[in-house]
DNA sequence: CATGAATAGGGAAAAATTCCCGATGGTTTT
DNA sequence: AAAACCATCGGGAATTTTTCCCTATTCATG
């Protein structure tokens, strides 16, 4: 009984070499790759796999969009993100999507293949790396306020905190202006900070962004 | 032949401590104390020491401003100035001030004796940790933009960085918001930044704010 | 003493932000 | 299934910030 894989990654030598590894595991199949969100959400119908492995940054519809229209119209996918982003947001929003594993590239390549196979069997699956921070500062009593932010006002807010300015952010996410910077307001008084300022150490603190 | 000092701290504790470290070297005699800026430059006066050794950061007028008078009436007036501050834009204000010796406070404390001893002869001290830093920027041919500010303009950017407000600034600083907003454009312009969030990324590039 | 740099701020226009509100389309609850 | 909710999107208008341009004062320096 193999396990139906669909890859996707906009590099083909990334999909080349994730190809690879997982196909050294003998129960699993590499379906189909794709090398958009949108190209995953078309092939997903036709190939019916029975997971989803998907970069989440990707050009167009990044990851996280793409799982979430998959999942809309497929609410039993199970999908398995794989992350450059060690912050504990990033894993909060793709679980709060209906995700069902979270991998971190710089995690352990056998994590990836453990990721494919548990979600595979409708367990869930979550980085060593994240799920040592999240239990850390559930320990501490640290609540992570990036969490009350919805899907997208996270992805307005980490693009502010980014640089980009609330024109490029209207333009990128293809909303007026007018919404960004609602949104904007909004996010300020969701954290409580008052100036872009706070906003940014904030994003730094959560590891969102670096000082380069 | 003793070298008169005068010491300048708002911290009666550190002030202890700092004359008890000057005092066991037998050619170092502290005149006298003062625990503000002002007072610093009242008694400057009436003792005429050999080196005034002061603390940054107190309260009302910091150290800088009161080197600054100092200096202005006493131009010969040899201060060292010892702050936490690693960053090299601190100690760059400083000597541009006219300070004659800057020392970190994580520096060791024989620096500190090393410091006052050498200023009162005359020579400029510089702590090994921010010598090396600007030596190294030197060699790798990176210039600190932060450089190119004057006095004023450092010390509204770096409030300004902290997340104080425009309005907070202009109060502290005494000047009207009016002026701290030009100040802003000024500052954004010479760095080259366009947006808040970049101004914070460099400030915290060169060390003057933490990520907390 | 002229010159230039640093500091301080006014006036007016332009841009960003806030506040309030309405609309739509999903989900969830009852 | 209807009702209630929430996320998303944006318009309008008031307010605040930012920008640009100019002027004045002080001080150091050639």
């Amino acid at each position: 009984m193999t396990v139906k894989v669909i890859l996707v990654d906009d590099h083909s030598v990334v999909r080349s070499g994730l190809r690879r590894l997982l196909e050294s595991h003998k129960s699993l199949e590499i379906a189909a790759e794709a090398d958009t969100g949108e190209l995953a959400y078309q092939i997903y119908g036709e190939v019916l796999p029975d997971v989803v492995l998907m970069d989440i940054s990707m050009p167009g519809m990044g990851g996280l969009e793409a799982a979430k229209r998959i999942l809309q119209r497929y609410p039993q996918a199970r999908i398995v993100i794989f992350s450059m982003h060690e912050a504990v947001s990033f894993a909060a929003q793709a679980l709060k999507a209906g995700v069902k594993g979270y991998v971190t590239k710089t995690g352990l390549a056998e994590d990836l293949v453990q990721a494919v196979l548990d979600v595979s069997r409708g367990k869930t699956f979550l980085s060593q790396d994240v799920a040592q921070k999240i239990a850390l500062q559930t320990l501490i009593g640290e609540t992570n306020p990036l969490q009350q932010l919805t899907s997208r006002e996270f992805e307005v807010f980490r693009l502010l905190a980014e640089g980009k300015r609330v024109e490029d952010v209207a333009e990128m996410l293809k909303i007026s202006q007018k919404t960004v910077a609602n949104y904007y307001t909004l996010i300020k008084q969701k954290l409580s900070v008052s100036s872009p300022v706070e906003m940014v150490r904030l994003a730094m603190k959560h590891g969102l962004i670096d000082a380069e």
